[in-house]
DNA sequence: TAATTAATCTTACAAATGTAATCCATTAAG
DNA sequence: CTTAATGGATTACATTTGTAAGATTAATTA
């Protein structure tokens, strides 16, 4: 199992983008922003630039000047590791605990709860 | 809708102890960790310094020199407000989806896949 | 009452995070 | 070709977090 680097709350918006598009010029990610947040390209750039430190996100030298961003790890490891990791620091581990305290706290459509027990019986 | 402070990894370790206690000296607190971790006590003074200026937890002086430290928040609310935030960060605020991948991830047994459809019945 | 202990208050300090600005090199535009 | 704009590298700076030590005050014990 590979160890999951440590990504803040502001570098995970900047990776999203990548898994979004797979790979990305820094303009591009700086783009995918506009209208969306309030950060400055500086910022941003710093986000991938420190992303790319934890060595979370490749970069790979298009021209004398600029670089292309992909992620190194998939959205599915990311977010095995995070479900794993709430799972562990608020429901003890128990996934159990955590489901139904979501299921009685979110109030579910109809259509919701029918798609989970399908899910559920496909897993019997 | 009561705006939630912000509580860090460590200081959720401490109140979880009042969680469970309900109320306790900082003595008693301190006590809790026997054991369950390297903390040294003046660390856990500060954890609980900290979640009482964050007005997370209550102090009551209960003679010149020491207080009664109560939770401000309840387990659930904090529950319940984590989840939302959790939900928003890594699922687009999407239940669904965030069941469906805990449960296609997470190998539960067939007696945690009775519960939960029992649960999902209750909710219909 | 004096000394010891224990709890709180104050201070510390490095790493991580949020949020950039400055400086330098390169590319694009005139 | 000169200049302006832009990407990147370096630097910045406040806040939060992890992890405590030291000083002070109150309580307990000798």
């Amino acid at each position: 199992m590979k160890s999951m680097p440590q990504i803040s709350e502001a570098e995970l918006e900047v990776i999203k983008i990548l898994w979004e598009l797979g790979e990305a010029t820094s303009t591009q990610i700086v783009d995918r922003f506009e209208g969306k947040s309030e950060w400055k390209p500086k910022t941003i750039h710093t986000l991938i630039t420190r992303l790319v430190s934890k060595d979370a996100v490749k970069a790979e030298k298009i021209d004398g000047k600029s670089y292309l961003y992909s992620p190194k790890i998939t959205e599915e490891e990311y977010r095995s590791y995070a479900n794993e990791s709430f799972l562990k620091k608020l429901y003890n581990g128990s996934v159990n605990l955590m489901l139904s305290t979501f299921i009685k706290e979110q109030s579910l459509t109809k259509e919701e709860i029918d798609k989970l027990k399908k899910l559920l019986d496909e897993e019997e």
